[in-house]
DNA sequence: AATTTTATACCGAACGTTCGGTTTGTTGTT
DNA sequence: AACAACAAACCGAACGTTCGGTATAAAATT
């Protein structure tokens, strides 16, 4: 692709991840990119446009690949999983950059609803995802049950289940917390809670 | 209060439920409300004014009081817990009103993270809910595993964030899914998973 | 080799529209 | 008469987008 595409395609990603479709402002964007507005209408037809390249490139980032996960034990399966949260999400700040305070301002949560209440074809993604997460999680569980590693009258699916609602769930408690205990610290500490009462 | 200026208050509600702050404008307000721009600013200075009043109206109707939780046992506790969020979001659901299709076009966490984002000052409102949340369920978790209802090896403050992480995640699910399953049936169904892992 | 043509990258002023908000005037109540 | 409650016309600023034009360099023609 184009090097000044990516360079509006990576600034104005910036962006909408801190605000809301409507607060960021083409001005912003030509401000922040160092372009003029003809150069952006140049790469792209409408702000529109844009965001929809956008959505695009934040569900794809955000999707997991799961073909590389250790499979042998749930324990080290949901430790890879955490490290990999925290290189994904190391990943997305190096990009947008926090504040002196270390705080992040960023809210992925954000970006997927909207992206998703206003142009409701992506909720397809986030289904796909999500289908694909739970098999992966279910996969491995049914592995731990069946080496005697875990021990549970929950099926699959509810274990699975219960592993994503944390997922997210820690990350909204992240957010709207004083952002003093890192998000992979909580993750871990509450899979490890789930691990414990699973145990044999 | 004015039973003019509340009318403003619950129909730009369902507004700020649906759309962010921008989308949202002062035409569509006043549309809506059957009202004129000179009757809005006659109760509101302001765009933002409306919002911040909204917000705290917002973030009040979702403050749980738990003084009527009954603290027996857990298993109540969460049953009644589950229930409280069936009539809450029911409420909301009434007066935003749903779609044809049943399917909910609301996203609480939306008008939750945009008006933190927009005014950091309401994270307080958030910090303190979740420390109530905390407080009672650790307090029903503790008084669980002194009458052997439950036996764990993770402490009180484990078990009260994987309820409340659920909590979040369950919801999340919802709304990024197809709602063909209640909220209040996979938030149950996700407790009774925790629940029968712990039990004695 | 020199010259013309064409394509690409980019600029910034200007356009029509919409924004939140104000002003002025009318109606109804006390 | 005074004031609250509303309506309607209006305001300047800001919005996303368009448009005429420039700079540069590669391709085509002579």
């Amino acid at each position: 692709m184009n090097e000044t595409k990516e360079h509006i395609l990576r600034t104005s990603l910036k962006l909408f991840l801190q605000m809301s479709y409507k607060d960021v402002t083409m001005k912003e964007i030509v401000e922040k990119t160092g372009l003029s507005k003809g150069a952006f209408y140049h790469y792209f037809t409408s702000k529109e446009e844009l965001y929809k390249e956008i959505v695009n490139l934040f569900f794809s980032s955000g999707a997991i690949d799961y073909t590389r996960f250790p499979g042998d034990s749930l324990k080290t399966f949901y430790n890879h999983y955490v490290e990999y949260m925290r290189i994904t999400f190391h990943k997305m700040y190096e990009l947008v950059g926090v504040s002196k305070d270390g705080k992040v301002s960023v809210n992925f949560f954000l970006i997927m609803f909207e992206a998703v209440g206003r142009f409701p074809e992506f909720l397809k993604f986030e289904l796909e995802q999500h289908n694909k997460d739970i098999d992966a999680w279910v996969k491995v569980i049914k592995h731990a049950k069946e080496t005697g590693e875990i021990k549970t009258v929950s099926s699959d699916e509810q274990i699975a289940n219960l592993f994503l609602y944390c997922t997210d769930g820690v990350f909204i408690r992240f957010v709207n917390s004083d952002q003093n205990t890192s998000y992979e610290t909580s993750l871990l500490n509450a899979f490890d809670s789930i691990y414990s009462n699973l145990k044999a």
